[in-house]
DNA sequence: AGGCCCAATGTTAGCGCTCACACTAGCTAT
DNA sequence: ATAGCTAGTGTGAGCGCTAACATTGGGCCT
């Protein structure tokens, strides 16, 4: 009764066994072409894959999902993706999840405790994803996966090591090392530090970074003057900074308080590298156009991503993977370092 | 012969069934709780939501979805989520989507064409999603959705306007006329403007905001310089506008041009905004604390990912809904804009 | 008191797919 | 020739849920 369809993917989506009826065979064996399944005679296959691309039929991911229990979708927990580590981190992740044939749930946190993340990796969960990476910079984060006990797999990024999890991150401490050893060999007598916010996993490392290299070297260490990764922050802390005179070097956890100091500096008639010498940490693509431009620490998230992506796959296959993932930062020079100006 | 289990939660995970079983009632009225249908009588709803806690049963949205064709997932297609503008985008509209209690999927682009735009939409829908917001800040993007023949529902998000799909934008026309405004009421003479790539809709937008307000009051419309969104392209450009003495006001279509050209300028010894005044686009986090702070036009990203998720939520539930959302951005005067110098 | 209705529940049939198994040829080995 | 293989295919069942219909047992009308 119904007219013949000239256009076939204007009706009902076609589903397996449309397929199998046209290409004669049974809707198992279109499963098997589906799945290359060795067991398949090739004209059989070619006959399939015609008719699949006759009748543009494309395989429901959400029955195969619940006839499998795998979904081939990943979620990702994070917080304030607006920061361009964690929006990084968060790209890099997507970008490898794609490239391995998974899609990507992303859940974003308001605020980062062992409730929230608790509830956004259970909703992630309940909504039937394979995997969960918690983006987790706040110890509190990481302390949250501690009472993780669920059934799926879980690796967390940017966070402290943890027994249960593996975890993924980029090497802050050599980070923070090769920051303040680039300034000492300039001829600097020591570096003074902005901080970041103390419940920042990341905040603390870089600060046992700047303190161990000052400590191996023997050089005095300053008290370390705490800021919140905002350029307010730096700009507050600059005010410190210009009270105490013998300051020649300073090295800011992100460029973001580097830019305050910057500014800072600048409105006080000091002139930056001639008068202070300053790092960065984070390559934000501006800090190559703060005045001067800064040299910083350069983080590769793409790779973050992928590798921890890879440790969450082996997780899921059940293999044991890595349980540490380390990244390598990279110093890179710019034009707000120099050596100290003689006295 | 199984021994009783103490910790049911440590078993294969209770479904339906197990629920009612519990409960002593069929697995239909457990399904009538969990969707409160008014037709269950009080003590028996108590008495199967006792059970799902006893049990922590959870609802297995993948069988749901199958069952009923929905799966309360939205897909996000995106470009550049390292970008400022895009992040907070996707960030509003991934806080809207939860609090209506739907999962985010989001699909970034390396590139934006019609190619990979529709594939990117396709590959969400079979991933089950129910609707799909299309971040497209580039006229390819925009184009790619005109030739969108599929049975989701897609919004776009800073995209120019389209016959087909409802979109969403912050008015970029009244921010760029905002700008250029404040500085002629400055005393100005004329505004000139380093504008973004002329692929991307909200660039030309600025432009045309600008030149209007230029022509509206009879002012001298400068050549534009072109640039592309970068710091680079700011400080590049700001060499040109060194070779005009009469310069005395500049709207940069971006916070961060607005910033490598403050760095040209203060490099050249001129002084921002005694001897030119600028200002900016976006109100980045970092722009309060250029040297000087910026004047720029701020876009309220949360407002605009809400408004869009609520046009996509109506197309869900088919109804017409908004087919177009405007948000208004707003001018934030700072130190960075004053009356042009006397000569 | 008989019929009727409605509120509350149970039953049946799928959603579109994969898994485990059963089957049919056409071979080889004995 | 007969059993025994294996490559290729089909069949039944079921993943966990919802939608539509079927059923039950009062309470109310006349």
């Amino acid at each position: 009764m119904t007219a013949p369809q000239l256009r076939p993917e204007k009706r009902r989506p076609a589903v397996m066994e449309d397929v199998a009826r046209l290409a004669g065979v049974s809707y198992q064996t279109v499963s098997r072409v589906l799945n290359d399944s060795p067991k398949v005679r090739a004209d059989t296959r070619e006959r399939v894959l015609a008719a699949i691309r006759q009748l543009d039929y494309r395989p429901n991911s959400v029955a195969r999902a619940l006839a499998t229990g795998r979904s081939k979708t990943l979620g990702v927990v994070s917080f304030d993706t607006t920061l361009y580590g964690p929006a990084s981190t968060l790209l890099g992740i997507e970008r490898a999840a794609h490239d391995a044939g998974y899609g990507v749930s992303v859940s974003s946190l308001h605020s980062l405790n062992r409730g929230t993340v608790l509830a956004a990796i259970q909703q992630l969960r309940d909504q039937g994803v394979d995997g969960v990476v918690v983006i987790a910079p706040l110890r509190a984060g990481v302390d949250a996966l501690r009472h993780l006990r669920t059934d799926v797999a879980v690796v967390a990024v940017a966070a402290g090591p943890n027994e249960s999890i593996p975890v993924a991150s980029i090497d802050q401490m050599a980070g923070a090392a090769a920051a303040t050893r680039h300034l000492l060999s300039l001829g600097h007598k020591t570096v003074w530090h902005l901080a970041g916010p103390n419940d920042w996993k990341e905040a603390e490392e870089r600060i046992e970074g700047w303190r161990s290299v000052l400590q191996a070297v023997g050089a005095p260490l300053p008290a370390l003057l705490r800021g919140d990764w905002t350029a307010r922050s730096g700009y507050e802390l600059g005010q410190n900074l210009l009270e105490i005179p013998e300051v020649t070097a300073v090295f800011a956890a992100n460029d973001q308080m580097a830019l305050g100091l910057l500014r800072r500096l600048h409105e006080a008639g000091r002139e930056v590298p001639r008068d202070l010498s300053i790092v960065g940490f984070d390559d934000i693509p501006e800090a190559a156009y703060f005045t001067p431009p800064l040299t910083t620490i350069r983080q590769d998230f793409t790779d973050l991503g992928r590798r921890c992506l890879y440790a969450l796959l082996a997780r899921i296959e059940g293999e044991a993977g890595p349980t540490r993932v380390v990244v390598a930062p990279e110093l890179v020079v710019r034009g707000s370092t120099v050596a100290p100006p003689k006295r």
